[in-house]
DNA sequence: ATTGACGTTTACGTTAACGTAAACTAATTC
DNA sequence: GAATTAGTTTACGTTAACGTAAACGTCAAT
């Protein structure tokens, strides 16, 4: 593993576009070395698109990610700035419990369906016992 | 509580806006009563709206969600359809778990942000016996 | 009868997050 | 040295999910 890294093979990677991370650069969530012109990837980099790929997924914006890995880096302030930090830490955290809620909601629910969905299967073939699920 | 509710009400309630109602109604996602014009909604329609906002707090498209809120109302087919139903509500559920384990990541993440966060801080003040968070 | 309050349709505007294309550079490779 | 390969910037296009505005209907109250 080298531990540096083309756009292309950054974004190949991931799964991304050399487009895309162009673009979460622009936007400040990324920024990496310059040898002349191309763009250089570094571990951290890498750390940092996994992150912004996993904000996406939890459906937060760009500018939500931008915030949200940018706390990974203010671990280093004065007493004020620590705390600040901890409370927004807190605030993250608990919109993701609340997320983490929606989730379990959504569970709960599609089981009942999915019950439902049994009972009258096992009521229109009560004989025929075939290829069935867990 | 009246079991039928106009636009603005049904709106109001949610934190949304009549147009949203109409665009969700006109991407399929509604499909209210009619009383010449005026739309009516019903404790059903109620219900949808608060899993379309579920859904899209989950970050998924207006059709995914609705694609899912279609989940609830197929569970009265033939065997087959059933059946398919079952798939896709497994797929659903693959989903909802696999986005589970990016927030539980996340809140491990956060958690040894604000761990060393408050380790800096402990080192900063050892002396002062400030106001502290749990 | 007109003024609101509430509703309707139709249509164009907006923002986020890129896609796509053009025109250029810089380093191999044939 | 011409072409290929990988990268660059700049700029315009696109899609989703509405916002906003225009023009209109309807019914109760002034």
């Amino acid at each position: 593993m080298p531990s540096l890294f083309s756009i292309s093979e950054l974004s190949q990677e991931y799964g991304t576009t050399p487009r895309t991370l162009r673009f979460w650069e622009s936007e400040g969530l990324l920024a990496p070395r310059r040898e002349g012109q191309r763009r250089l990837y570094s571990q951290r980099d890498r750390t940092r698109v996994k992150l912004i790929l996993r904000g996406q997924r939890l459906g937060f914006t760009l500018a939500e990610i931008a915030e949200i890995v940018g706390l990974y880096d203010a671990a280093d302030g004065e007493s004020a700035q620590l705390s600040l930090l901890l409370d927004k830490i807190a605030l993250r955290r608990d919109e993701l419990l609340a997320k983490r809620a929606d989730i379990d909601a959504s569970l709960a629910d599609l089981e009942g369906v999915a019950e439902s969905c049994r009972a009258r299967l096992s009521a229109l073939e009560p004989k025929q016992r075939k290829k069935r699920r867990a």
